[in-house]
DNA sequence: CAGAGTTTGCGAACATCGTTCTCGAACTAG
DNA sequence: CTAGTTCGAGAACGATGTTCGCAAACTCTG
């Protein structure tokens, strides 16, 4: 019945008629057309039609197109460039994997300082890079938040958060939580900076003008006519990491 | 050629056939379609014919499916019950609408203390009921997230949560970020928790400990492994708000 | 070389979907 | 009553994801 996700599904096979495209093709060919026409235009039959084929054939290597956006997902996440974590007094290397990670330290993990192994600042800069990614790629705000992405890559690059964090005395599932909510905070602020004054942007902050010149909605009024901008990007990710990462508050 | 968002469309006209339908009417059908079987389930047919008319007709009320979802939306956010925020040393009542706001306050929101108009308080108060709401209304996570709701019901909320911040120091594009962030994770973690066992979370933890096992992810391995669990609710709220409009980092 | 077994290619078709067209019906204003 | 306007809704259009079925291409076995 369910031959399981396509990450550990067999792509080719010894015997039978050789496949005359790969994964890897098609996968190219949904990300260029969504990079040029948005997600919308990731249909069957256009990038069947990219390829100069039928609609049919692309069920030859996914099983549905949900499956295609994840083999695009995990395209786009080998774009990182992951150096390696700054070494760190203890808990440095990969645990034992059979036993308890963490058993003693706990004054560790401090705020923003220069010791620890500076998780902080490796944790920036990976969500620099993923901002970058959405700039490259803006359907990945729009197709991430709805699917959890557990491609080869992505997992590296998982991996790699986590030994950012390996001197972190937090459980694995808040860290994994953390770093959920992290992805989803910057795709939140990537959509928010693409879609500045698009179609639909004007006529909603006209509408919004209105609202608060009606009256009713004071604090708003006021939250709108305030000159001084938002938090940039650095700030909010650090915020965001030492708040659910920093000491009991 | 646009009217307009349709908060600020007229629903009846004084001349010409009555309606024999409203906005209300066709939204309510729709939430119901929607809690008991999914957002999918929402179409322009099914809501149409639970009303017992064709896919035409719908097309009165409303411009497009997208704007059948607005409405939605704002109809369950009037399920909020806002008590109005404790009143606040200075900056309590609504700041007059020309001035510039909050000229002088700066030793102003510490941590989470008892003083300044227990803001935080305030802010984890609604957003227990955000997870509530979301707890009633489980498409909310999938439609909120790609939707400004910008309806009278979330603007009364919106206000009711920038009235909660009004002592604060934050800039008012701050606070209105923090709000939509918070939004976001609570989405984040009401749809992490509805989704527990559905049928393709089982084979994914599946396919995740066979990774494991394969080695090549140790600290992957060890935070699967770690039995401690996450932080809970109201842990991740207040700490992503005092993460976000606390002092500076 | 011949057949069996297996996989791929893909035209055709199906079920749905959102949306538009169109026109008769129902109502108000003058 | 007439003109003007809005509503109802059947029919249809175009597009979508996906499935079916069969011919073609290949490996393996003997």
């Amino acid at each position: 019945m369910t031959d399981g996700p396509i990450w550990k599904r067999p792509e080719t096979f010894a015997i039978g008629r050789p496949a005359e495209r790969s994964r890897a093709q098609i996968t190219a060919a949904a990300i260029t057309l969504a990079d040029a026409e948005g997600l919308d235009a990731v249909t069957m039959r256009r990038v069947a039609s990219a390829m100069g084929t039928g609609p049919a054939s692309l069920y030859r290597y996914v099983k549905t197109r949900d499956e295609l956006l994840d083999l695009m997902i995990d395209a786009v996440a080998a774009e990182y460039r992951l150096t390696p974590p700054t070494p760190n007094p203890r808990a440095d290397g990969p645990p034992e994997e059979g036993s308890r990670a963490g058993e003693s330290p706990e004054a560790e993990a401090a705020l923003g300082g220069s010791a620890e192994g500076d998780w902080l600042g490796g944790v920036v800069e990976v969500a620099r890079q993923t901002r970058d990614l959405m700039g490259r790629h803006p359907w990945l705000t729009v197709a991430m938040p709805l699917r959890p992405t557990v491609g080869p890559h992505s997992l590296a690059l998982l991996e790699h958060v986590l030994a950012t964090l390996a001197g972190h005395p937090a459980s694995g599932a808040t860290k994994l939580q953390a770093y959920a909510i992290l992805n989803g905070v910057i795709g939140l602020i990537a959509r928010a900076e693409h879609t500045g004054l698009g179609d639909r942007q004007a006529e909603l902050t006209g509408y919004l003008r209105q609202v608060t010149r009606e009256g009713g909605h004071p604090h708003l009024a006021a939250a709108l006519a305030d000159g001084r901008g938002p938090d940039g990007f650095d700030d909010v990710v650090t915020r965001i990491m030492t708040g659910l990462l920093g000491p009991a508050a």
